[in-house]
DNA sequence: TGCTTTGTTGACCAACGGGTCAACAAAGCA
DNA sequence: TGCTTTGTTGACCCGTTGGTCAACAAAGCA
């Protein structure tokens, strides 16, 4: 009796595609990557593929939103629900979380989602909605906390908490774009930036440590 | 008799095609761009680019290169040369320059470039040697020129002057991505940023206009 | 064990796209 | 005006790719 040729499991199917998807689109771009190396990357065949996910446009939004928002939502729980201060959060697990996002594998989806959002304007709606209007609620929140408990004095950072993150944006780019050519300290630029902004509107005179970020 | 069937403009075409080239390589993204249409937008045969351009590879480096340089150069030259101290001169001319890049056509190429970049390495490496070094060395001599003024105080931008321009790539990816669902006023972001590092920055105790930026 | 259901295959199609090339015709020249 | 040069055309080649579908076989069931 020869060994079954394939078989049936239906339940793994949409995970074990989706994580072929996401590889093979962020090494290869969304218009370079085939249907069929996604297939075969997942051990099935081109047909089956097309059972789960009706056309390429749906298995790439598909793979966007089911890697995307995990990271995110643990960062504003913990905004929520932390009990330090505003500068405490911003110096420990915010930074700890901006630190990380330039060198996870999100950045990938970062390159993903810039070079395909204007030809997908609805996965760009979804992102908003779902992803990037939260973070900037949730770190508005933290500034404002901030500004209430005396710690901050009010500052153009209310209005636009982008400034947070902006460095991390950049770092993502950055590392996108030159590594390995042209190594980047993201780490200590990321950390400085924090603490210039913290120099910046911090609300008493007595400041923090002032040295250069290491 | 008939009019000619075409016009002999060998000086032209280069230009010509790499314009027509830009042009749908930024709406339409390197893979998805076809040599024919951009032939077509040249107004020229397909046969004929490749007269000019030996492969859709080569073109796509030559549109790069070509439309990147001048902008920057102008930044770093009035680094050199301007008269005005650094704080005047964030303030004034990068501040002007900040503002402005989000909004050209660079930001198009921005986007082809973090696309694109790990896929060419050598388009990266050259676009590294030709636009950042320069530019980030240029920044890097106003702070320093700055420090010694005694305008400011040590502090990280020393080390990274990429700071200063890290919301600009934060705004030309923000509005390569949300727009036009989600404004954002990116004028004010990078105002408000440069305004902050300067508090964070400045030698003496006496701040510029602490308020909000509007 | 045989029948039904349905998850799975792989050959196939039509469109498309990068790249080639023989033929053509505009311009320069004698 | 005829000859040569060379800028230019457009048909063609062929590999690739998104998407389809009839046939197959694994699992469930009576």
């Amino acid at each position: 009796m020869p060994p079954p040729r394939f078989r049936r499991r239906k339940e793994d199917r949409p995970r074990q595609i989706t994580e072929a998807a996401l590889a093979e689109f962020t090494e290869r771009g969304y218009d370079a990557t085939a249907m069929a190396s996604v297939a075969k990357r997942a051990g099935i065949s081109k047909g089956l593929l097309y059972v789960y996910f009706e056309t390429k446009e749906a298995l790439f939004k598909a793979v966007v939103r089911s890697f995307v928002t995990p990271r995110l939502q643990a960062l504003e729980q913990a905004i929520d629900s932390s009990p330090l201060g505003a500068e405490a959060f911003l110096r420990g697990p915010f930074l700890e979380f901006a630190r990380r996002l330039p060198k996870s594998r999100v950045r990938l989806l970062i390159r993903l989602l810039i070079a395909e959002a204007h030809r997908h304007p609805d996965l760009a709606r979804w992102y908003w909605e779902n992803v990037v209007a939260h973070g900037l609620a949730a770190l508005r929140k933290l500034i404002a906390r901030g500004v209430e408990n005396g710690e901050f004095r009010p500052s153009a950072l209310d209005r636009f908490p982008h400034l947070l993150i902006s460095p991390v944006v950049f770092s993502a780019v950055w590392t996108l774009v030159f590594q390995p050519h042209h190594e980047l300290d993201t780490d200590a630029l990321i950390r400085a930036h924090v603490e210039l902004l913290l120099d910046a509107i911090r609300a008493n005179g007595k400041e923090g440590p002032r040295g250069q970020a290491r």
